[in-house]
DNA sequence: CTGTACGTGTAACATACTCTTGACGGAGGG
DNA sequence: CCCTCCGTCAAGAGTATGTTACACGTACAG
């Protein structure tokens, strides 16, 4: 489920959105009715996406674009009635993620989003929770949970540990983690590697044999 | 400096596109006049994005598109002249990534496969899996399959593995296999490759016998 | 100030796995 | 038949990793 904000000034366009959207479950759709409302529900929300109309009372989606990416680098679709190729074109340059021009086809609009929303997921340096497997890592509360209990790690095995599920499935290498949880200017033995991934080994429990062992090059977790 | 194919039968279309785009200095482009040689070049090139003409004899762009997507996440967008609101849908289930219909202003084409390189460029985590009869290699994971089934490999053999799958049907030295599994300084006795070798046929079953040998040379993966 | 708890790094050893060696034998060519 | 080249095997050398015990410094509470 994703939030998406649409700036919209026609009622009857956001109704005709809102109908279509709330009948399918994969985006919860928030409106805003002119540019201004729009600039201060960005501001007091958290969106996956933004929708802008062009034309509209007040600040424009012009304008409002380039204020929302100054601060944030959240997808941006501009939905409108313009259709001149100078507009498209300065819809990009604003850091728009697409450019839709009615009339337009429902289907096609919730399409585009999902794409849009889809790819974006993947690309966002997430500063959401992280889980995997039985395993919860939170970023934000630097707080690791295995099937429900909370786990306290070390910084060095909190690193290592959220490294690891950064990366499912790759290999990572002894001199990466290195550089990861201690600096790669820093000289220690190896067996400090060994040791931290023991004990992570030992406080993820029955998770713990996700992480293995890659002779000659290091680990990997899947 | 982007790579990306143009898969596209009609030559004034490709010669148009291909003019734009040279003269500026961003994207490199490639061409196929069908499907089927847009087939080949994805298998044998490293493309950043392809776009893909949908009616097309032979191989039409759907199937292209589909086939492409087993192996790869590239992005892929539709150029077409369809226009039907579910040949779009199609195509954006396919896991196109935008949808583009003629007569299109070829300013805006340039800036939509732009935009979605930019934001592919940080998406990216390169995963070139290569892929060879029942043998499976992903570069990233460290992991051979065989027939499905994971098969653990020593460095050395995964490496003289990798080299071979690497380069199919070519004739390789013993002195090149020591070159790059165990770096061409080293002095060690002949027979040591052929134990690497050995153990590597047994590892990998029946494909096993497709590593021969080249008498007075070395060996050959077919 | 003292004592405890804890994170970290080192050293030493144990264990597991990989690599190399060297001997032997078979295939094929001269 | 002899020679060369390669395949095979077993054993030991060599290397990588797992494990344990301990020393040091810091933070914090008493």
């Amino acid at each position: 489920m994703y939030s998406v904000l649409l700036v919209e000034d026609d009622g009857q366009i956001r109704e005709v959105i809102g109908d279509y959207f709330g009948r399918r479950d994969k985006i919860a759709l928030d409106f805003a009715e002119d540019g201004n409302i729009g600039l201060s529900k960005f501001l007091n929300g958290s969106y996956d996406l933004i929708v802008l109309d062009i034309m509209m009372p007040g600040l424009d989606g012009f304008e409002l674009c380039k204020i929302i990416r100054k601060k944030s680098d959240v997808p941006i679709v501009f939905l409108t009635g313009k259709v001149r190729e100078e507009d498209v074109l300065y819809g990009y340059e604003l850091g728009a993620d697409d450019y839709i021009v009615k009339p337009f086809s429902i289907k096609i609009l919730y399409s585009k989003l999902c794409a849009i929303l889809e790819r974006a997921k993947s690309d966002r340096p997430v500063r959401k929770i992280i889980e995997s497997g039985q395993i919860t890592l939170d970023p934000v509360k630097l707080e690791v949970q295995v099937s429900g209990q909370v786990v306290d790690l070390p910084p060095k095995e909190y690193q290592i540990l959220k490294y690891m599920m950064e990366h499912p499935g790759a290999a990572i290498t002894r001199k990466l983690l290195l550089a990861v949880a201690w600096g790669d200017d820093l000289y220690i033995t190896e067996r400090v590697i060994d040791n931290r991934v023991k004990n992570l080994r030992h406080k993820l429990q029955k998770e713990g044999s996700r992480i293995k062992t890659l002779i000659g090059v290091g680990y990997r977790f899947d």
